[in-house]
RNA sequence: GGAUGGAUUCCCGAGUGGCCAAAGGGGGCAGACUGUAAAUCUGUUGGCUUCGCCUUCGAAGGUUCGAAUCCUUCUCCAUCCA
């Protein structure tokens, strides 16, 4: 199977300019393409994940990624398919944000020997003249139709300053100084990226005449229309410091069934004959599904042995609800009082619990065991003894469990 | 620059002097049921040393026995006019 028609089957593809012509220079390797990421956070996420694996599939065809920072348009903040105004960032944050962001990146894509360009845009966008812009550039933006762009739709009722109507000036502009400077020919994004994308390439048509194409892959979305990698507490992200390799397993390990299909197709490299045979699966079969798909991604990001702990931890812990292998919280001298530690206290310092509040309603409605005992009242307390050298398994709810132990 | 409307807890959104830690919904959390899924039902949802106390209704002052609610100034946002 041909690329294009892989990356269709596996459901990525959302839009692009020209079908035959992407068509005809990614499956031959002919393609020169560049994605833009935007430092707005100190580690990459699933949403990036998506456009590195991307990367990766068409520099296996033999094509050249190029891996665009944005440390020039942050400063500005894409303002597409946002309600709210974008927090402005400093300089140093944004700069913090792009060393992060190339260190992980040199664990997907190989920048060996040319095979694959890693760029800034700070560099050609920072020293920019006004006045010259404005000439060179603005004449071709026409801002009625900039207004109409889907992306800033949803800002025209909320507002919309200048500053962020600037970005999509800024990313066309790339393109357009990427096509010069590499002969970059496509760009990719994720399909919230579509008119920024188009602006580039009517910006490259304009002003050099020339062809350039763009095509976006669909966002990935679950079933009720919400983007994936995200919980309560904010994004999954990469780094194993942020998002701990088992709670990044976990993540995936409880997708909903109707949503384990599209991310094995979308997120994975197994297969499409495998996953088809998936597809088949029923009830609690589907169960298995999930297991092989949070294996895989855990695989893919923090490597085989991380996976495999996260496995086995996950296993051992749902089965048995014991595992050498699960995040642990360590106790210190100075959290006793008397040799002993409030039940509150400890869900709180364990981490599972944010205040002695919510500890308290966990107690109070039985969420909460130590050891596979359920702790029912909210005065007890554990004694350093009895925490030992092993420590105990404090568990709340169904599916957090931490090992707490004394130093 | 002018006119008008607005800012409430995680989000949306009621509340116009005491009965307000603030209706209702969404979301979250916990329980039951299950397959670590979904749906459904129940409870819960500011904090604390929890029968009490402390901090919250854009910010700072003021009026009052008492302010999310009234007054003053400021900040920010939207709409219309320039």
């Amino acid at each position: 199977m041909k690329l294009y028609d892989e990356l269709t089957a596996r459901g990525l593809i959302a839009q692009v300019t020209d079908e035959e012509e992407i068509k005809e220079l990614i499956n031959n390797g002919k393609a020169t393409f560049y994605i833009g990421f935007d430092p707005t956070a100190d580690s990459l996420h699933v949403g990036h994940f998506m456009a590195l694996c991307l990367m990766k599939r068409l520099q296996e065809a033999g094509n050249k990624p190029i891996a665009l920072i944005g440390g020039g348009t942050a400063m500005i903040g894409d303002p597409s398919g946002r309600t709210d105004m974008r927090q402005m960032m400093t300089p140093e944050m944004i700069n913090h944000n792009v060393e992060c962001f190339k260190k992980q990146m040199e664990r997907f894509i190989d920048f060996s020997d040319g095979k694959a360009l890693l760029v800034n845009n700070a560099d050609w966008l920072m020293g920019l003249n006004y006045m010259e812009v404005m000439r060179e550039i603005g004449p071709h933006f026409s801002v009625n139709r900039m207004l109409a762009a889907e992306c800033y739709k949803q800002r025209m009722e909320k507002g919309l300053t200048f500053l962020e109507f600037n970005y999509m000036i800024m990313q066309s502009f790339d393109f357009y100084t990427l096509f010069q400077k590499y002969g970059c020919n496509m760009e990719f994004g994720g399909d919230d990226q579509w008119s920024n994308m188009l602006g580039g390439t009517e910006l490259i048509r304009r002003k050099l005449g020339k062809n350039a194409y763009a095509m976006t892959i669909n966002l990935l979305l679950n079933s009720e229309g919400k983007k994936m990698g995200k919980t309560q507490s904010g994004a999954v992200w990469l780094d194993p410091a942020k998002t701990s390799p088992f709670d990044f397993y976990q993540y995936w390990r409880n997708v909903s069934d109707a949503d384990v299909l599209k991310c094995l197709r979308m997120l994975t490299f197994l297969p499409l004959e495998q996953i088809n045979e998936m597809d088949k699966w029923e009830g609690s079969q589907l169960n298995e599904a999930k297991e092989i798909l949070a294996f895989e991604l855990t695989k893919l990001v923090h490597g085989e042995e991380e996976a495999s702990k996260a496995k086995e931890g996950a296993r051992a812990l749902f089965s048995s609800g014991s595992a050498a292998d699960m995040p642990v919280a360590e106790l210190t001298d100075s959290d006793f009082e008397n040799g002993q530690i409030g039940i509150l206290k400890l869900l709180v310092k364990a981490g599972l619990a944010p205040s002695n509040a919510e500890a308290r309603r966990n107690v109070e409605q039985g969420g909460v065991t130590i050891d596979g005992e359920k702790a029912a009242d909210v005065k007890a307390s554990v004694t350093k003894e009895q925490i030992g050298e092993d420590g105990i398994i404090l568990k709340r709810g169904k599916k957090k469990f931490i090992k707490v132990i004394c130093k």
